[in-house]
DNA sequence: TTGCTTACTTACTAGTTAGTAAGTACATTT
DNA sequence: AAATGTACTTACTAACTAGTAAGTAAGCAA
């Protein structure tokens, strides 16, 4: 693997564990045994970085989704569940856990990769829940954006608070949701 | 109102509004005309001032809910989820939402009040939960805990993607909430 | 009126951190 | 063989940031 994309993977799982302004190139640079100097002409800035990482987790979700495109919604919707289950599993947040709440302090360029990111997944809940609706395999009377909403920001919060409670919120708010949502 | 407590509020609102990490003592200093060094006479480390930040909210969240006490545990559920609809007519987050995310990185002091605080939170929930179906106007067949956690998770990531978003998702969570769960 | 406490200010330091300029070693192209 | 490009290192700086030591002014207490 290429020095860049070890960056990335390494930023990213860092960002993950203490957020944005809690990580620095000198992590990076010593853990991969190279200068600060290094990470710096791969990525000039930290916002370069920040948004080059938000850019890949939105490529892996657009990747994973697309290969799920031909199986029925309902299985569909659990595989995107189990993506969050994935995530705890390894003691990490989501990339918009993590960034999200500072989403003011940081640089242009990764608020907007954020937005879009934010409005990627949203519409593809939404879109499957719908499908899902339509193959009889999901009822709900409200708007699906209304679903879709409640059940992404469950889980995104269960992976915050799985770490803060040291309990497995992500299994709790998972059972609720396959008994009322899915 | 004392400088000390004076403090205490601006900081919280910077921390809700940037995280812990980008909030610095010369913000507080600059707005309140006062200097660097005053800050740390009031807090010595910047962890106490946090940890003083996370017992203000406690404080707040317990003195707020035994208000309601001889509530209905209906309309005692309902007054919980405006909480999060003033926080977020505020364009802010809760504070559980802006430090979770970063607890690893956070002084130990931090952690623990932090952690103590979920606890609270999620206790006062669940029971708050099955004295409302005690009381017939609330009817679930899962276990308390899980749709508590449901409920809270939903409603703290949605005062995040309010903000990454610009779209009012607590508005479409809310709905789903009182639709389905409540 | 002397001493003590509170709430600061002045003046400073040590450590951190993003970012840069210039140079080097090696590989690839022309 | 010369020129160019890639992926770094060395060496550095400017700005920031939490934290401290010492001093001061005002109020209160004995």
């Amino acid at each position: 693997m290429s020095t860049k994309s070890t960056i990335i993977n390494l930023a990213d799982r860092l960002i993950r564990q203490n957020g944005y302004h809690a990580f620095i190139y000198a992590d990076i640079a010593t853990r991969l045994k190279i200068k600060n100097a290094a990470v710096h002409y791969h990525f000039p800035t930290k916002g370069d970085l920040g948004a080059a990482i938000i850019d890949k987790s939105r490529d892996q979700f657009r990747t994973a989704t697309e290969a799920w495109n031909e199986l029925p919604a309902k299985i569909q919707l659990e595989n995107f569940i189990s993506m969050y289950s994935s995530i705890g599993t390894q003691h990490l947040i989501c990339f918009m856990g993590a960034l999200g709440p500072s989403i003011d302090s940081l640089p242009t360029v990764m608020q907007k990769a954020l937005n879009t990111a934010s409005s990627e997944i949203r519409s593809w809940l939404q879109s499957t829940l719908e499908t899902a609706q339509a193959e009889g395999s999901v009822y709900f009377k409200e708007p699906a954006t209304e679903r879709a909403d409640l059940i992404i920001t469950s889980l995104l919060a269960s992976l915050i608070l799985n770490r803060v409670s040291g309990e497995d919120i992500l299994k709790n708010t998972t059972n609720s949701i396959k008994h009322n949502l899915l």
